[in-house]
DNA sequence: GCACTTAACTAACGACCGTTAGTTTGTGTT
DNA sequence: AACACAAACTAACGGTCGTTAGTTAAGTGC
């Protein structure tokens, strides 16, 4: 057994990540042992330090490997569009399509990062407040060009990112909507909340 | 020491109960320990079962006043009120004030009810299911009455009671806006974004 | 075929968990 | 002064936790 990549999803690491983001949305980061990771994963609990280190590094992969994707994607929205009502549109997108599609790990980043511990929980603070900050700023910019009412932008960021999450119980609810009507109806509930009355776009 | 009542501020068991929420939004329900409670308390850990039956009625009690609370107003608006756009705004109110001023009780309850054990998770799943219903059908009326836009009635709902949990980041930020600002501007945007362009109210 | 590496295993460590039993302490009532 | 009783204490229970040590099996490259 010398081999490094053992299924053709990744190697065994990236598939105990995987497990562990689905165990710990659904039991939480404390409420789930090594030993139910192991069952899942069909491996002795002691055999999963073959391949991480320890359970923290477990979230601190989750955590960071989502905080990026959304560092990543406001660089690019903000040097894509022009006008700032469409990058808020644009980044509300994404932060649906990552809450559907990336669902577990998504929520856990949003929900476990408390249990990070020191750097990484600083590390973690830091980026997301850096991420809001940059969220507020465009936001302030279309205030400034009136292509947004007059609000507190930094409240308006806080409704945007935590009203997707909201896509968590969309996922738990038995007979849902399609993904697609999800997306249009939350951008238009809240794009139009944001949008000036006197816009003249 | 044979006092009923400890301090002003109510029985022992409260005061419990209170910690416990302060704990539990600090730390999570699993990762607070019955140890970690008693100091907080200035107690042994086996003295706190003098006046509770287990930890997992530290959290039931939570989750359920909480729950109740939800109930209790959204039957008193729904009769108040007249116009189904006055319902909605007045329960987006409540919620806002209930996530400022009684925001460790509300955040427990939002976010460890999983952590509940049959048959109070059960209960509680259906309270709020009936909750979100009722507020559902809120909406579905102010549609019909055209003073909300077409839309996905269980989706808007789903927006209004995350965004409120966005007043989380709030009470961690360093400088806050004020509470009354914070609620105006949490009404503007949501409520705004909710009513029909040909009201004709 | 032999060395090397990877990844599984069993066994166990010390720490901490929620909770119970049994006892002591202190206070208000008679 | 004697009693009742709430509410604190100490000690300990069986269980589970994350993690380490040491070993074994199996595939790879020479």
């Amino acid at each position: 057994m010398a081999k490094i990549k053992s299924t053709k999803n990744g190697t065994k690491k990236e598939i105990i990540v995987e497990t562990a983001a689905r165990l710990f949305h659904e039991k939480g980061f404390s409420a789930t042992s090594m030993r139910d990771l192991a069952e899942q994963v069909g491996v002795e609990a002691a055999s999963l330090y073959n391949h991480i280190r320890s359970k923290s590094e477990l979230l601190q992969e989750i955590c960071f490997k989502v905080a990026n994707e959304f560092t990543v994607n406001i660089e690019q929205v903000d040097t894509i569009h022009q006008y700032a009502i469409e990058k808020v549109e644009a980044l509300l997108r994404f932060h649906i399509k990552q809450m559907i599609y990336r669902y577990e790990n998504v929520y856990v980043s949003d929900r476990e990062w408390k249990h990070l511990t020191d750097p990484y929980l600083s590390d973690y603070q830091h980026q997301r407040r850096v991420y809001r900050k940059r969220f507020a700023t465009i936001i302030e910019e279309g205030i400034k060009k009136n292509e947004i009412k007059q609000m507190d932008a930094p409240t308006a960021v806080l409704i945007m990112l935590h009203a997707v999450s909201g896509i968590e119980s969309w996922h738990r609810s038995r007979k849902k909507i399609s993904a697609e009507l999800l997306e249009e109806n939350m951008v238009m509930i809240l794009v139009e909340g944001l949008k000036s009355s006197t816009a003249f776009k």
